[in-house]
RNA sequence: GGUGGCGUAGCCAAGCGGUUAGGCAACGGUUUGCAAAACCGUCAUACGGUGGUUCGAAUCCACUCGCCACCUCCA
C-alpha cells in the first residue's frame, strides 16, 4: 500500500510542490483573517473553510499545526464615515448604533464572526482554541509590534518618513517586489487609477504608517497617552531606541499587521501563509518585501530544485491563494445585489431579507434558513484552486449530499445501538476491512493532491454506495462508522446530536396499550419524545383501523411541526428536520 | 493595455495521452396501504470551435470563439 504524500500548489513558484514543514512533525500556518467591521460574507468564509479543510488535511497528516487566524480590526473608520451614516450602508449604520467609538463596532462584529464561524465549524474556533488569544491575534493589540517593525526597517534603510509624518516603505530596495503576484510592476501605469501620493519617491511604495485627523483609532508613538498601558510597555521593550521622532501619531498601513503577528505568534519563518487570490497584490507582495527588509530573510527561490527552495529561510515557504466565490458568474457586490453574507443564508429573516427567505424556503429549506453544516459542504465542496459559482441551485444540491451523508451515519448508528462496545469481539468481514481501507486512501489521495475536495467526496459517496448496499453486522457498521467518522474529520458536516431514532414494534404496542393523546397538532406545546411515540401510536391505531386518511394526516402534522416519520422494518424511525 | 484562470452530458464537478469518476435533478423498476429512505436501471459512446501531433486526445500543439478574475480597499 503506498501512502501519498501532500502536494500544495505554492503560488510563490506557480508548481504543485511536495509539502515539508521546515520542522519535522509541525507546521506553522498563518491565515489572513476577517476584517472586523461588518459581518462577514460566502466569500470571505469560503477563504476561511479552504484554510480550515487544509489545516484539517495537514493534521490528517500526522502534523501538529499552530494555526493563527487574525482578526483586522484597525478599521479605516473616519468621522466622514460617521457623518455619512444613512443608507444601507452596514459599517455606517453599525456605527450610528454603537456610538462612534470604533473599538466597540469591531467587538460587536467580531462576535458575530466568532458565532459564524463556529456554527460553520472552522476548526479554529472549536474547543480550546476559541478563547486562545494567540491564535487570534488582533491588529488593534500588535500596533507595539509594527512599530517597532517600522523602526527597524527605518533602521536599515527600507523606509523613509515624509514631511507628513507619514512612513513608506521603498520599493526599489526589494528588486523581488512583484514575483509573488508576478505582475511586473514597473509596467503598470502608475496612479492610472488612484491619486499618486507627491511625498511617495516611487509610486509603487506603500504606507507602513499613515497620518490622517479624520481617522477615528489613533496611536502616538511618542507618548503612553491613549494607549493601553500593557500595550505602551511592550513597544518600549519590542523598540528600546524609541521610535524615530519624525513619525507623527497615526495608525498603520495595511500591510504590516500581517507580517507583525505571525512574526509575534509563529515566529520568523512560517511554513504557510494562506489569503483569497486579491491578497496576493498588494497585500502579500508587501507583506514579503518588509518582512525581508526588517529580517533580512532570503526570498524564496524563482522556480529551482523545491529542495533548494524549502531548505531556505523565508517569511513564508508556502503561499497558498483561495479563488474567489462568484455569484452569478459575477464577483459578489453589493451593487450587484449578489451579496450574501454567511448569516443572510443562515437566518435570513433575522438579517432582514424577506426576499431571501422566500427564496429559499422555495428551494426547500424549511423557514428559508439554510443549515450551517449545507454551507460548510457548498463551500469546500469544489477545489480552491478554481473559482466557484455560487447559488441557491449549488446549496440544493449540498443540502441533499449532506443528508446522505447524514442518512448513512445514521443508519450504522442505529445498526450499532446504544450502548455497545465498539470493541466488539466479533470481527467484520473482509470485504468491509477491505472497503474501508481503500475509500479511506481514495479520500487521503485526493486531498493530499492540492485539497482536490471534489475527488475525496466522490470516495465518500461510494463509499456510501457500498455501505448501503450491503446487509450490516454490528461489527461492520462499527467498521463502516470508523470510516464515516474519519471521513467526518476533515468534512465536518455530520450532526451527531440525537435527532433521530427507531421506535420499535413493541415499543408501539406497548405505547398502544396506554391512553392515547387527542389529535392536536396544531397546539404549540414543544414535541419530546414521548409525545413523538403518542402520535405514533395514534397513527398505528388509525393504521390498523385502515384508517389510512387519519394515518397520514398525522403524519402530515408531525412533519409540520419538524418531526419526519418513516415506516421501516423494524418499526417507526422518526427524526427531527 | 498587462497578467492569471475557466469552458466536460439538464445542473454542479473530477479526470490532464490509452479500462466506470462522483453528486444533484428527471424518468422507470424493487419495496410500501400511501409515502419516505434504501437498492437496481435509464439519461452517459460528454468533453466550446477548427486544424495539427500520435497507433490512440477531454487530456499535447496552433489558431479561434465565449466567460471570469487580478492589476485599486477587497477572501
Amino acid at each position: 500500500m503506498t501512502v501519498s504524500v501532500l502536494k500544495l500548489k505554492n503560488s510563490y513558484t506557480r508548481q504543485l510542490e511536495v509539502f515539508e514543514p521546515l520542522q519535522a512533525g509541525r507546521v506553522t500556518m498563518y491565515s489572513c483573517g476577517p476584517t472586523v467591521y461588518s459581518f462577514a460574507h460566502i466569500g470571505n468564509f469560503r477563504s476561511f473553510l479552504f484554510a480550515d479543510v487544509l489545516r484539517r488535511v495537514l493534521e490528517r497528516n500526522g502534523y501538529e499545526v499552530r494555526h493563527v487566524m487574525n482578526i483586522t480590526d484597525v478599521g479605516h473608520m473616519t468621522e466622514d464615515h460617521l457623518a455619512d451614516a444613512s443608507g444601507e450602508d452596514k459599517l455606517a449604520k453599525a456605527a450610528r448604533e454603537l456610538g462612534s467609538d470604533p473599538f466597540k463596532v469591531a467587538q460587536h462584529f467580531e462576535r458575530a464572526f466568532v458565532e459564524d464561524a463556529k456554527a460553520l465549524r472552522l476548526k479554529i474556533y472549536r474547543g480550546g482554541e476559541t478563547d486562545d488569544p494567540e491564535l487570534h491575534p488582533r491588529a488593534t493589540g500588535h500596533i507595539p509590534e509594527m512599530l517597532a517593525m517600522i523602526q527597524k526597517l527605518l533602521e536599515r534603510g527600507y523606509a523613509y518618513v515624509v514631511p507628513t509624518g507619514e512612513v513608506y516603505f521603498s520599493v526599489a530596495k526589494f528588486p523581488e517586489y512583484g514575483q509573488l503576484s508576478g505582475k511586473n510592476i514597473e509596467e503598470n501605469e502608475a496612479g492610472a487609477r488612484v491619486g499618486v501620493r507627491e511625498e511617495k519617491k516611487d509610486p509603487r511604495d506603500f504606507a507602513l504608517w499613515k497620518v490622517d485627523a479624520k481617522h477615528l483609532m489613533q496611536w502616538d508613538p511618542h507618548s503612553d497617552k491613549g494607549w493601553d498601558k500593557a500595550d505602551y510597555g511592550r513597544y518600549r521593550e519590542l523598540a528600546p531606541e524609541g521610535v524615530d521622532k519624525t513619525i507623527k501619531p497615526g495608525f498603520p498601513g495595511w500591510h504590516i499587521e500581517c507580517s507583525a503577528m505571525s512574526r509575534a505568534h509563529l515566529g520568523s519563518t512560517i511554513d504557510i501563509h494562506t489569503g483569497g487570490e486579491d491578497n496576493m497584490f498588494p497585500h502579500h507582495e508587501c507583506e514579503i518585501a518588509q518582512s525581508y527588509g526588517a529580517f533580512g530573510f532570503t526570498v524564496p527561490g524563482p522556480h529551482g530544485a523545491p529542495d533548494e527552495h524549502h531548505a531556505r529561510k523565508t517569511f513564508s515557504r508556502y503561499w497558498l491563494h483561495g479563488r474567489f466565490l462568484l455569484v452569478d458568474n459575477k464577483k459578489m457586490a453589493k451593487r450587484e445585489g449578489n451579496f450574501y453574507t454567511a448569516r443572510d443564508l443562515m437566518d435570513p429573516v433575522a438579517a432582514g431579507r424577506k426576499d431571501l427567505a422566500a427564496k429559499l424556503e422555495a428551494a426547500g429549506f424549511k423557514g428559508g434558513r439554510v443549515d450551517p453544516l449545507t454551507l460548510r459542504y457548498a463551500l469546500i465542496s469544489n477545489q480552491y484552486t478554481q473559482q466557484m459559482n455560487f447559488g441557491v441551485d449549488l446549496l440544493v444540491q449540498a443540502k441533499a449530499s449532506v443528508e446522505r451523508i447524514q442518512r448513512c451515519y445514521e443508519r450504522l448508528r442505529e445498526i450499532i445501538g446504544p450502548g455497545t462496545d465498539l470493541d466488539i469481539a466479533e470481527t467484520a468481514s473482509d470485504k468491509m476491512i477491505e472497503l474501508v481501507d481503500k475509500y479511506e486512501r481514495e479520500f487521503d489521495d485526493a486531498l493530499n493532491d492540492n485539497l482536490n475536495t471534489p475527488n475525496a467526496l466522490a470516495a465518500v459517496f461510494k463509499a456510501i454506495n457500498e455501505i448501503n448496499a450491503m446487509t450490516l453486522g454490528k461489527a461492520e457498521a462499527v467498521e463502516a462508522m470508523r470510516l464515516m467518522d474519519s471521513f467526518d474529520e476533515v468534512l465536518d458536516v455530520i450532526d451527531r446530536r440525537e435527532r433521530s431514532g427507531i421506535l420499535t414494534k413493541t415499543e408501539i404496542e406497548q405505547r398502544l396499550a396506554l391512553p392515547l393523546p387527542e389529535f392536536d397538532l396544531l397546539a404549540n406545546a414543544e414535541l419530546d419524545s414521548a409525545a413523538v411515540a403518542g402520535f405514533v401510536a395514534l397513527r398505528q391505531a388509525a393504521r390498523k383501523a385502515k384508517d389510512f386518511k387519519r394515518g397520514d394526516a398525522i403524519r402530515d402534522g408531525l412533519k409540520h411541526r419538524g418531526v419526519m416519520i418513516e415506516d421501516v422494518p423494524q418499526g417507526v424511525r422518526w427524526k427531527l428536520e
